[in-house]
DNA sequence: CGGCTAAATAACCGTATGGTGAACTAGCCG
DNA sequence: CGGCTAGTTCACCATACGGTTATTTAGCCG
């Protein structure tokens, strides 16, 4: 499919490629014009453009207008929410290990109690 | 670019798709068989191992030997390392938007001067 | 052994992606 | 106005990606 629609998506796939995470690191210390954005990179000023225009489309990144300028600036909260759905799954996950865990401490408990019978060897 | 060699690149490029992303939460829950994680999605089993295959790659899940089954396990340290880049660079932005903030505060001080209002969303 | 089931691999297809150079738009300045 | 600077859009290319069907490998069981 498209992929259209799919906010988180577009945001996974926008972190995905080396060039844009370096533009989001960048603009993370700050707003910084495309021709700023570019300098560090080996590549053409469309290709950036491009890369911007992914960022963009994701949220991650907003521009607007300052003369000829186009700074661009982070928007913080589509991180965000990238951090929170990874989050929910590593939470996700360690509940579910801390319900294994204590099952495995359960079984492993000396039958001293009535509850489960542990036949361990 | 190859994007090989590239850990993040591929765990995002990972998280990109939303079929992938079904399966690590559901992986969240615990281990799953290839045709458990399929069962969920309208599409064919190559096209599941195929989408395995990018989680592998990335280190995202592992997948261990049982009989003929070929269960999946998540990886949630590659999960925290997506987060940490994240969680960085959101950090990153926080301290320069407390300088900015505290910036602002100074400039603005009593009687407010003819500076240039600056906006930020 | 043969046959069943789980899963991977191969070959292929349409579309998306990342990159380029060339041409265009937008706004300052002399 | 003309020209410089900042940036986008266009046309194009190669390769990667997501998906398919068909075939193949791997391991259990009768």
């Amino acid at each position: 499919m498209t992929m259209v629609e799919d906010r988180l998506g577009a945001t996974f796939t926008a972190l995905a490629d080396p060039t844009r995470r370096a533009i989001v690191a960048r603009l993370a210390a700050g707003d910084a014009t495309v021709n700023e954005l570019a300098a560090p990179f080996d590549m053409t000023l469309p290709g950036i453009s491009k890369h911007l225009k992914v960022l963009e489309r994701s949220g991650l990144i907003s521009r607007s207008r300052q003369a000829q300028f186009r700074p661009c600036h982070l928007e913080v909260q589509v991180l965000d929410s990238a951090m929170e759905w990874i989050d929910q799954n590593r939470r996700a996950w360690s509940e579910r290990f801390d319900k294994l865990d204590a099952h495995l401490r359960e079984i492993q408990r000396p039958a001293s109690r009535s509850r489960k019978a542990t036949s361990h060897g």
